[in-house]
DNA sequence: CTTTTTGCAAATGATTTGCATTAAC
DNA sequence: GTTAATGCAAATCATTTGCAAAAAG
């Protein structure tokens, strides 16, 4: 498990971002610290370890919440959930499992410049280059292979 | 509107994959080359004008079988529903809107060494590297600033 | 004739919407 | 006290699944 951030600090981000303190918050940032990549499924669960109750609703709510005042990234690979990250600042990549959809963060290989500049835009306001790197978890790998 | 390959090209194309040649199946090819990036409901549709009757789930069948050999690349942008192209051999990137899905074939940067290669696979057996250009296409930026 | 493909119906699964209740500020 | 956040229920939408009927080779 990874550090986790202390309820103050998520306080703050929230406070930082206009938002309202409110315990489901506070345990959803909490959570998406120590588990960058976790689903709404995930996040439920967990914070309902945490806080004994929480509403689906309400963690849709929240993540929509924190999305739109851009302090977590909304990712979702195609045929799996949507899966959520703190934004960092840093533009990182991902690297996905076709079968399981975990992800894994990638840095652009160094010295490659990422095409983030498309040839043409053909009019379109581009906001964002985004880069998926497709393939086979090592733990999908092993269970498609029969022993 | 593009280009329509005709019947016998579809047919052959079919037999080439080993696909059974049937008229929705051929209908599909024909109305995926004259309109790249159509969804399931415009296949649906447009298959529909010119067979009379065809199932969507004969044409959720139909793709998903031309998907697996290869024939056309399936795209799921976030949020919109799932688009298909014939598979040409050339690997392109896609300009996506954010507001209505709609799509357009993109070069990467001429000279830009695309970032095809992670830095890292941490384990995974990486099969393709996506690159998703999001914005906002000019018809969807017209429509939201009032006149 | 054998196998694949299509049609139809029903189910699934993630996500959204509306509204009343509750909690933050 | 206002305004925003949560809980609950029901709806939506794309897509999948199972099985019988029809068509391709």
């Amino acid at each position: 498990m990874s550090t986790m951030i202390d309820p103050d600090t998520a306080a703050g981000l929230l406070r930082a971002h206009s938002l309202r303190v409110t315990a489901p918050r506070v345990a959803v940032l909490r959570e998406l610290s120590a588990h960058p990549h976790a689903d709404v499924d995930t996040i439920t669960r967990t914070t309902r370890e945490r806080l004994g109750s929480v509403s689906t609703q309400a963690v849709y709510d929240i993540l929509g919440a924190l999305a739109r005042r851009g302090l977590v990234r909304k990712f979702e690979p195609a045929g799996h959930p949507a899966r959520f990250e703190l934004e960092l600042g840093d533009n990182h990549h991902h690297l996905v499992c076709r079968t399981c959809g975990s992800m894994l963060d990638v840095e652009c290989a160094p010295g490659a410049a990422p095409c983030l500049e498309a040839a043409e835009d053909h009019g379109f306001a581009i906001d964002e280059a985004e880069v998926i790197y497709w393939g086979t978890c090592p733990a999908c790998a092993a269970a498609a292979l029969p022993a």
